[in-house]
Parts: C-alpha cells; structure tokens; sequence
DNA sequence: TACAAGTTTCATTTATTTTTGAAATCTTTA
DNA sequence: TAAAGATTTCAAAAATAAATGAAACTTGTA
C-alpha cells in the first residue's frame, strides 16, 4: 500500500503536495521548497535529504537549500541521531509554531523597517507641504493599526 | 516644488513608492502595479492613465492592467467624469477597505477550496490507513482555526 | 455613420526566479 | 591523517513572470 521502498507516491500524499504548493505559492515560496515540506508532513518517519531528492525527484542542491530555508523558518527539524552519519529530518506539525515564524521573522522586521522610513520621510518635508505631510501621516496611522493587529493574530490560532 | 507639470518626481514621492513596492512585493504582486498604486497615493487630484504612464514611465499595457488589477482589488477607484472622455482613477485610503479585499477574496476563496479538497482527499483513503487519516485530520484542524480567525482579523484594521 | 480618442488585449521581448549538478567544503571513521 | 561519505555552494541552464507596444476593440463626437 504505502510504497516507501520505491520512489512513487500514493495518491493521498500526491494532492497533499499540490495543497501545500499552493499555500507555500501564497507566500512566494519556491515550489520544491512546498514539495520538501509537503513529504515530511506526509512521512510516518523522519527522512533523510537523500531520500527526498529521490522520492521528489529533485538535485541535491534544490533539497539543501530547500532544507536549509524551511530549517531556519522552523517548518522542520534536523535531528543528528548518534552513530548515523546522515542527518534527519522532520516536518513541524503546529500550525501556531509556524504562523510564528511568518510573524516574527517576515512581518515584525518589515514593519519595523517602515516605521524607520515613515519617520526619515516625514522629517525631510517642509511643514509647508501639508499634502505631503497628511499622507505619511496616515501612512503612519496604518503603521500603527498594524503594530497593534500583529500580536493578536498569533494568538488567534494559538492550540 | 512639487512638480505635476513634468513627470518627475518628488524625493518624498518616490520614497514611497518604494514603500508600497515593498509592500506589494510581500503579496507577490508586481512592480508596475505597486508602483501606479504609489503614485495615486501621493496624488493631489485623480489622475488619467496617460499622465500615470508618463509619470512613472511605464507601458500603455502596463498601466491598463495593474489599473484594471488594483480596480477589482478596491486600492483604487474608477470615476467617470461627465464631459470628460478619459475615465480618473485615485486611491483607496481606507486600510480596513483594502485588507477587506485580501481577506475577502483572496483568502476566503482558497480556504474554501482548501477544505473541498481535503474532504474528498479523506473519503478517498481507506479507513485501515490510519496513519494517512491522521494526517488529513490534523489538516482539517487547521483549516478550522484559519476559519474561526478570519473574520477577526479584518476586525482588528478596523477605524 | 464615419472618424478619432481612449483603452484593452496579447504575442513577443526582457527581466527575474528557480533548479540543476559538479566542484568545493565539511565530517566521520578506519 | 587519509579516504569515503555527506552536505553546501554557486555558476550556468531552465522555467516563470512581468513589461512592452502595436493591433484590435470600444466609446464618444461631429
């Protein structure tokens, strides 16, 4: 039934790949990165990066980097077993850990960024340009609209 | 100063075209389109798809799409003006509208297809394969917080 | 109705992103 | 420490996405 002595997929793991190509898409993630995820999320075991390339029929270089990206978003886990040489890996099954790192790593910084940029903007206008200076200010408004949205939202999916 | 009667730009404007065109970037949309939402951000008046090309010295093509794009995502809106043949367009300034549109028919629809798929992936697993049910049931529970924090979500932007 | 202004469409070109795979690097063990 | 195994890096190729602009189409005007 399940085939994991060979390189073929079931039929269950083939659209659960597809599902997560496109939510990975969303974010502009690279297909075989959504690939790599959508395997472990789907193994009983976890697997070595050799073993993806085959069953994903991808180079060692996509998996490596592929691994590496999903590694530091926390989306999988590396475990060293002793006495293997080979490292394994794992996929992260909580929707709330993950939701983290897209907050955290990707929204906060990008927000904070703005704020910075808002403020270098607003201070270089005349105070006579008052158009100008009414749209960054409800630029900045926004900017803080949305520091304030962002902790909730991770409470939102919260277990 | 300001300079409406030439197509350059202002050091403010062009700041913040690069602002949304980081934005933009975020949700995959390209370029040229955040780039035509930017310069009507920072218009005084709504402008006409010509002065839009000149400004920003982008296509015919260009314009007519991203126009067409960020008219059916609500960031801006389409007046026809009696007398006048060629239709204005100015921005949306309302954050909560904006979200709105993401919320609404962007993630909306894909949560949707997302749990249609998944039941008929379900039904099509033998019920034996608890290990493939298991992991389709997880899924589900995700599906199912997504589902309950949406409409929070748009709450949270509100004025 | 014919003409002209305005707009959209879409095949082609250009730019960007992703993937590959072989060489370089790092790691383990004999 | 040498040799083999595992992983990473990165230049080049392939795939994908975005922008262009001329032709087709639409709409208003004389």
């Amino acid at each position: 039934m399940t085939d994991s002595a060979t390189n073929t997929l079931d039929a269950w793991e083939l659209e659960i790949l597809d599902l997560f190509v496109g939510i990975f898409e969303t974010f502009g993630l690279p297909k075989s990165t959504a690939m790599i995820y959508g395997i472990l999320y789907c193994a009983e075991e976890p697997m070595l990066q050799e073993e993806i390339c085959q069953k994903l029929s991808i180079s060692t270089g996509s998996a490596s980097q592929g691994l590496k990206l999903l590694s530091t978003m926390g989306a999988v886990h590396k475990q060293n077993v002793p006495g293997q040489r080979q490292s394994s890996y794992k996929a992260e099954y909580s929707m709330r850990r993950l939701l983290a790192y897209v907050v955290d790593a990707q929204l906060r910084p990008k927000l904070r960024n703005g704020k910075e940029r808002l403020s270098q903007i607003q201070s270089e206008i005349p105070k006579e340009n008052t158009h100008a200076q009414q749209r960054i200010h409800t630029l900045m408004t926004w900017q803080k609209k949305a520091d304030r949205a962002l902790p909730v939202i991770s409470t939102l999916f919260g277990n």
